[in-house]
DNA sequence: GTCTATATCCCGATAGAC
DNA sequence: GTCTATCGGGATATAGAC
């Protein structure tokens, strides 16, 4: 809860840091769409004008929450990732994490995926994206002997993680414990058979037996 | 292209299927969230007051595009499924078709998941769905022995086609033709994959080695 | 079924005062 | 850094005429 003088208007905080956080309680009742400079002005008693001091549009103050999602994010996975080991079992619980992250950020997941920013004039999101991707990738080399084969490997395991999410938010019915731990538990068992039948990645086609 | 009068105005043509043809186009250009009745009635030179006469709402509009894309998928799909013979082959298939159609039909696939829509209030979308789930479902069912399997093995492949899809978006530097039948070989393979490896979505958890 | 006209509302962004 | 005030634009949806 942002601090508020006696009249009711914003003092004395970080503006900056407050939108942000508006942003994602907007986002997490209306979706992205309905977000809005006004309408976070309004929830925190300023002009409509004062975010425009911190934020150069809307565009940049949804930037900012999707660096802060990427951050948030890796400051989750790397000590889960850190007590596992073995490439295999740490790629399983990347799943299991990004599962859990989304259902439970659901605003910081839909910033990234429906905000439609455009990453060329962001840079800073895949600044902060960066350390996810690395982790990814140090994994996957671990795994493969190729590099396309490593290259395949990571495109596969992204798209199933990512893919259990949205069947996830799908299926919208339950989003208690059970049903989100039944999910991350998903992806984390598709990540592991993507790894043991990874020779079919890349096997070329004449060989594959259908 | 629209019937016109010689006044510019719409004239005796089926300004419902209309509505429909540019709903398409608009999001195709702006992304569902920059669809919206007063540019479609605007394209088709009628008062935005027309389309009322045939939607109630603008989530019913996008509805009725939900149901085309699901009817022209199945079109596309059926016919190219029945070419393969065996279950693993014919969900394969499935996906590389999944991917395909997304890539040549950005704009239904959008409305299918992002234009946000209640499917509770529009029941008509899950009926034209039911077929591709059973063809699914047939597929899944005809590899795995236990219910449960069938379950796991289903949600699986359906997170990792769509997470193809949505890779191949995000990476959305080329649409060539090439490029779209990479992510479409990738999302077989994948399949591939999780069907030999299926065994690993049901194991217990304590006799997954990592 | 389509039109004209209108009510009502919301938004992004800016100028200039304090 | 925040405010007041405002411009210019766009949306949904309805009423009543034809």
């Amino acid at each position: 809860m942002p601090a508020r003088g006696k009249d009711g208007r914003y003092h004395h905080g970080d503006l900056r840091a407050a939108l942000i956080e508006t942003a994602i309680e907007v986002i997490g009742e209306r979706g992205v769409r309905g977000f809005s400079m006004a309408e976070a002005s309004r929830r925190l008693g300023v002009a409509v004008s004062a975010p425009y001091a911190h934020f150069a549009d809307r565009d940049e103050l949804l930037a900012a929450v999707a660096v802060h999602a990427y951050q948030l994010f890796y400051a989750e996975l790397s000590p889960a990732v850190g007590q596992v080991t073995g490439p295999a079992g740490q790629l399983a619980e990347l799943a299991r994490c990004y599962v859990r992250f989304a259902a439970a950020h659901r605003p910081l997941f839909e910033v990234l995926y429906e905000a439609g920013l455009d990453k060329a004039r962001h840079p800073e999101i895949e600044t902060a994206a960066a350390p996810i991707d690395d982790l990814l990738s140090a994994c996957v080399r671990a795994l493969s002997d190729d590099q396309a084969g490593a290259g395949e490997l990571a495109s596969a395991l992204e798209a199933t993680a990512n893919g259990h999410v949205v069947l996830f938010f799908d299926n919208c019915a339950g989003q208690d414990e059970q049903t989100v731990a039944q999910a991350a538990e998903r992806a984390a068992r598709s990540t592991l058979a993507l790894i043991e039948s990874r020779h079919l990645l890349t096997r070329p086609h004449d060989q594959l037996r259908l």
